[in-house]
Formats: structure tokens, C-alpha cells, sequence
DNA sequence: TGTACATCAGTGAACGCGCGTTCACTGATGTAC
DNA sequence: TGTACATCAGTGAACGCGCGTTCACTGATGTAC
């Protein structure tokens, strides 16, 4: 019953992983939506009907990855947390969340650009989906910011939020870091989806500077 | 030469009108990716050859849709803008924007969403996806923001952006618009793609505190 | 340690589908004299 | 105003493609006694 035991399992397991990698290549050069099965199961020398002894389908598949592109993100928005002054450990985080995208556009892409249409997300993919949110909402304990200006709703929402996580914030708090949040990731899909082709492109100066005001928003100020 | 002349130019005009809307609506329904021509031309009582008459392939027709969206959305702003008050206008372009996206999903994800894998969307989508920037710049024409702040690529970029403009704008000022603008998308397409299920879910009211939020930074106060 | 049976991985053929695009054609609409 | 020719819209058949999924099968790996 545990992993691995005997080779059969082994086996599976490695087999599961390639499946996945390979999908992944795929995913990278035709995007999403072009990723087939029988494709996959080409390039593996397999033939497309075995795949199913893995995947029950293409949905299954296409879980799969975006649940590890979650992961994959939220570890690299983990890792890159050098800990210290909370403005430098905002920085960092920001930097590498929007390093990761670059490096894995498609992924990306799948993750937070349009649903794959037919396609529902299960409920899997929560808990690995709030990993980058979680290192931002770290980051801002050490924050001071304004109580206040919060609407009923907004406050009942973020109670909300904050009754499923062990780390105690203010609300007002944690409404700026999520407002950060979906800017971080605004600024990033406009980047990789080409929105910013004719201003601020390249954007890693416009990225810097939207950082720093962001980290001012959220309470985690330079150091004075 | 001037348009609708003859019979057979206004019957050509009203048909392609019609199978953008067809097209359109298959859209709403199945997503940018499961556009068919086929299913198109089936749906108006042709045959999908006959398309080709007004499109000359399926990805022609794509930018059709896609500038039409840019058009739709820009426009929306546009009337949306009351004149007056500066904090009032801003509010209510970001709100017609936020309701365009939300009543016309798929539209929405066709230009805001991950690119179409394979289609490179061509120059003539620049003019009609800069007119909600555009309406953004000119509400924060009234505004007032610090100067100063700004690295020297960024100034550059943004100086090359005014240089294309008839509006007079300090340069810190357009920096900020364009974050703003950022921000704007980036919560419209966290709302839409999904991001929000489980915290600012229904994101009515953090919308709105967001769109106050951006008001302030772009310097354009609520009345004082 | 060896044998008998059950489990599982991978095969190969097939089903049924829809797609974009091309091409030679008919017949209607427009143009020039 | 009428005729001869050119332009264009729409047809129908065809090409060539790839896809997801099912199913009965062989042969290897694991398990129980």
C-alpha cells in the first residue's frame, strides 16, 4: 500500500511522472489546448490507449498539470522568500512569482489565463492555488496599515478568509494584500498575453516599480 | 467604391455582419477555441465554403471577433463617462468595464485571456485595444500625483507613450494610470477566470474598494 | 521454495466524429457600350 | 434601353487530417497457499 513498494508500483509511478513531463513539453510549445493524448502517448512510444491506464481521460490529465503548476508556482514564491525585512521578502516573492511565468508561459497560462472551456476545475486545486497568496499574506504580518474603509461585505469575506488560516491579520490588512494580489498577477498576465506591447514592454522596470507601490500599499514599507 | 452601393455590396456587408454574430454567438457558448467554421456557416444555412468568401481563413475571422471586442469594451467606456467630477467618472468607466466583461465572458477572455496558440494577432488590433487606456489617461489629465519616482526606462516609456498622444500628461502620472489599468484587468480577469471563488466572491464590493483604492493612487481624489 | 491463480500494463484495431481548406461548377448580379 | 461580357456568391464533393475513447486480447508481474 505505500509507494513504491514493488516494482509494479515503481513503475507506475515513473510512468505517471513521464506522462506528465511530456505532457508538460507539450503544453509549452502548442499550448493547452492543442495537448492530445495520442500525441503524448507518440512521443513516449506508447500507444494512445495505454495512457488510459493512468489518466481515465484528457481531463484527468489536464487536472493533473494545473494542479502541479500551482504547486510548482506556490514553491517557487516559497523558496524565494529570503525571510528578514519584510520589503526585501515582498520583493523577492513578486520577482519570482513573475520569474516562474516567464519561464513556464503556457503553464502559466493555464493556471491564470481562460478556463479551458468544457473544462471544470475540481476542488483539488484550491489548497495548491492559495500557496503564492499565503507567502504574500505571510509577509504582510509584520505590516501596519489603516484600519477601516472596509464594507460589511468586504469584512464578512475576508473574516471569512482569515477563519480558515492560522495566521492572525487585520482585515483591512488582508483586503490590501488580496488587492495586491490580483494586481501582481494583473501586471503579469499583461505581460506574458502581450498587453503591454507598445508601453512598458520590456517590463521589468514598469514590474519593479509596481512592486514597490504595491509593498507601500500593503503596509510592508522600505525601511525608513 | 463608397460603401453599400450596389445590392451585392450591401447584401456582402449584412453577411459578413451576420457571420460575425453567428460567430459570435458560438463564442458565448463554446469558448474562442471551439470556434468552427463549419459550425458558423451550418448555423446561417451555408456551406462552409462559402465562407471564404468573406473570410479568407478561420484565424481572419478570429481577428475580426477580437478587434470588434476591443471596439465594444473601448466603446462601453467611452459612454460610460459622465463627464463632471473626476472620482465619479473613474468610477463609473471601471464599472462599465468591469459589467462589459461580465455580460460578454467569452469576449472578454478572447482579448484579455491567453493568447490563441498558434494565432499572432496582428497590428490592426493595436488602435482599438489602447481606447480604455485611453479613457483611464484622460480622466487623470485633472489629476495631481508627486512627481519624481520613476527609473530612467520607465521614463523613457513613458515618454514614447505621450509622444503618441495629443494629451499633455506628466510622465509619473501616465506610470501611475497604467498601473491602475493593470490592477483594473487583473481583478476583472481574477473575477472571471475563477480566481476568487472562496475569498471576494461575489466581488461586487472589493471591485468597487479596489476602483476607490486606484482613484486615490492615480491621484484622482473623491472631492474633498 | 514452488505452483496456481489473480491482477495489471500495454497492444492493436476499430468507432465515430469534426475540422479547415481547395476546387471546378452554376447561376445571379453588375458594368460598358 | 438593350445586349455581351465580366465579376462575384454560393454549391457540393472531396482531400487529408487528428482526435478521444472503447474493447477484446496477450503476456508479464504479484500474491496466497
Amino acid at each position: 500500500m505505500s509507494a513504491g513498494r514493488t516494482a509494479r508500483d515503481r513503475a507506475r509511478a515513473e510512468l505517471t511522472r513521464e506522462i506528465k513531463d511530456e505532457a508538460r513539453r507539450q503544453l509549452a510549445t502548442d499550448g493547452a489546448h492543442n495537448l492530445s493524448l495520442r500525441a503524448v502517448a507518440r512521443s513516449l512510444g506508447m500507444v494512445s490507449s495505454a495512457l488510459y491506464r493512468y489518466f481515465p481521460s484528457r481531463d484527468e490529465l489536464l487536472t493533473a498539470l494545473i494542479i502541479d503548476a500551482y504547486n510548482a508556482i506556490g514553491e517557487a514564491a516559497e523558496n524565494a522568500d529570503p525571510g528578514g525585512a519584510p520589503p526585501d521578502r515582498w520583493r523577492a516573492v513578486c520577482r519570482a512569482v513573475r520569474a516562474w511565468a516567464l519561464d513556464h508561459r503556457h503553464e502559466y497560462a493555464l493556471i491564470y489565463g481562460s478556463p479551458v472551456p468544457g473544462y471544470q476545475a475540481p476542488r483539488d486545486t484550491v489548497t495548491p492555488a492559495a500557496r503564492v497568496p499565503l507567502v504574500l499574506i505571510d509577509i504582510a504580518r509584520a505590516a501596519e496599515v489603516p484600519d477601516g474603509d472596509l464594507s460589511p461585505v468586504l469584512r464578512e469575506q475576508t473574516a471569512r478568509v482569515l477563519a480558515t488560516m492560522s495566521t492572525a491579520l487585520p482585515a483591512a490588512a488582508l483586503a490590501r494584500v488580496m488587492l495586491a494580489w490580483t494586481q501582481l498577477f494583473g501586471m503579469i498576465s499583461f505581460e506574458l498575453f502581450g498587453q503591454l506591447v507598445g508601453s512598458a514592454d520590456p517590463a521589468d522596470e514598469f514590474f519593479d516599480y509596481a512592486v514597490a507601490h504595491m509593498a507601500e500599499f500593503v503596509g510592508v514599507c522600505p525601511t525608513p
